[in-house]
DNA sequence: CTGAAAGCGCTAACAC
DNA sequence: GTGTTAGCGCTTTCAG
């Protein structure tokens, strides 16, 4: 790599010459600039990072993006939210732990000392103590969970809400006889949305029939086959997620049932390329990923310039009726 | 943030002292050893990133990956290769584009300021110009297309070979019309697939018929539609992408024809998460971006430590048989 | 054991 | 106009 001082000695000027020459500054003879200019292109010179942000005061702000999955288009949204936030002057170190765990922790911990000035944790999953650690060196956000430190805002989704929206709409739309195929219960999010679910079916006087499920298509595929087989009387389904939802339609749709007129069925996620591609297609309960991704990265960008005034930040979610859940008023 | 001389000050030692005891190098007493480790730890002391990489001969090799559209799951997938192929000691600067080929550029082109040590430019659509300025500073790696420079190494896949053999497989499946929905012709990669059909049609005496369609499902769905309605006799369908492919599924289904049946069907990217739900699932060329994605940064770092006699990397499509083509047998 | 000193590459006063 | 100097925060000899 070239240098500054490598330009100065094949030009016969000063360090500083150069450097002034090359950023534009001061006034240097024409003849010099010319040289300097002529050297530095053939060297490829270019100016060292690390040196200059050192050197300057003004720094380039790194923000490390800790995600479980960049494939789930639900991180790759909140990747692009938080892309678009940082503006010329910001960087995203994007870290992947493929679903580890194990190597997700090592990330967080080690993400201090690759000069992020700050992280966005993706996921919900996280240890209190690790997000407490963390944030004493430096800030985070984190989403789904508020903690009561000063270097934390957390980010969070109305799931009660969102559930008892959709469950809501549901029963308007003649449903009674509606199951909740839930996700398992140790995760927060799950219980909020079992939680949401409920409330909506007691303000109508239903028995709320809910199942720990899981969060992928098989799950909600196999759960949806032995319900439907065992003769229940099910009319309507609010799923933990879309492919959960996705899953039970499919089984409903082998059991030569009428998606909405027999069973109406509503997701969760509003994974769009998923939710218009089936037939028909899925109504969902809509998250902001892609604004939640870019108010996180506002946010974290406050917390490292010193604000430490906000705590949290709550989203609304909105349900969006497609066709497996509409015209179904009878 | 706190200087390793702040803890120096406060614990009455030198600089070098606080350094070996936070690295654990040196012998240092046990005593002031504590004492310093408490400091350090109650001014949450986290060493400086840049100062750090400057001092030391060993950095931390940051690649810098551009890519147009992180919500695809091909620039997803492709950055979850280059994520794995860097372990514990490189890192990832993501940087999309949102589309933006002007912004693009201006990534690009700035790049090399942020301290990475080489990009990956995830897209196909570059000016030359381009890739030849910025490999005069740093090293790339480039898409679908070979450039004779020596900073540069691409990536490229076999279209031709792809497309050939989805269409030979919808021949030996007993197709004889079979069109093939291609991609505009200003794209390299649309016309070596439309080649590989051609090729594939002309080895069986069929005739060709192809058309420039695009490259999203209602694309695919509106000329599907259009082919049918004419009344074409059309018994076999090679798409450019797996979203016209799934357009084109729609359009026959509404026409009331079974798929494979009366016609099928061949996608191509081989996105699972779409060619698995719709019904019936779509067969399609596989193309290993992961893996992809994984070897270019591999020859990033290649590149980067000065090993120049790589060019190119091709890899080989492989066809994924799904219901939308199979058993067609007659 | 401990610290002074040099230096990584660059910028920004401040002299000349 | 141009060069000297003093750091930025850290690591690493090398004396003591």
């Amino acid at each position: 790599m070239a240098t500054l001082k490598q330009i100065a000695d094949l030009t016969k000027v000063s360090v500083s010459t150069v450097s002034k020459v090359l950023n534009g500054k001061g006034k240097v003879s024409e003849k010099k600039r010319r040289e300097i200019l002529k050297v530095a292109k053939e060297l490829g010179y270019t100016p060292d990072f690390h040196a200059r942000t050192m050197a300057k005061r003004t720094q380039i702000t790194t923000v490390g993006l800790i995600v479980p999955d960049i494939i789930n288009p639900f991180f790759a949204r909140l990747t692009r939210g938080v892309e678009k936030a940082c503006g010329e002057d910001s960087l995203v170190i994007l870290m992947d732990s493929f679903r580890d765990l194990h190597r997700e922790e090592m990330l967080i911990r080690n993400a201090r000392f690759f000069g992020v000035g700050g992280i966005i944790i993706g996921n919900s999953r996280v240890s209190d103590d690790l997000v407490l650690e963390v944030s004493s060196y430096i800030p985070v956000v984190v989403f789904d969970k508020d903690y009561d430190h000063e270097n934390v805002v957390s980010i969070v989704l109305d799931n009660f809400y969102g559930a008892y929206s959709a469950t809501k709409h549901l029963i308007e739309n003649g449903c009674s006889n509606i199951v909740h195929l839930g996700g398992t219960y140790e995760l927060y999010v799950s219980l909020q949305r079992l939680e949401g679910y409920r409330a909506a079916m007691k303000e109508f006087n239903l028995k709320a029939i809910a199942y720990p499920v899981g969060y992928d298509e098989d799950k909600g595929y196999q759960k949806m086959k032995e319900i439907l087989s065992s003769g229940q009387r099910v009319d309507g389904v609010f799923c933990m997620n879309d492919l959960v939802a996705v899953g039970a339609l499919k089984a409903v749709r082998e059991f030569s049932l009428r998606v909405p007129e027999d069973i109406a069925i509503v997701g969760f996620d509003d994974d769009e390329q998923l939710c218009e591609v089936v037939s028909p297609s899925l109504s969902s309960v809509h998250q902001p990923v892609e604004e939640m991704g870019e108010v996180s990265a506002k946010l974290l960008f406050e917390l490292i310039k010193g604000n430490k005034k906000i705590k949290r930040y709550i989203f609304s979610p909105q349900l969006v009726v497609r066709q497996s859940s509409s015209k179904r008023k009878e």
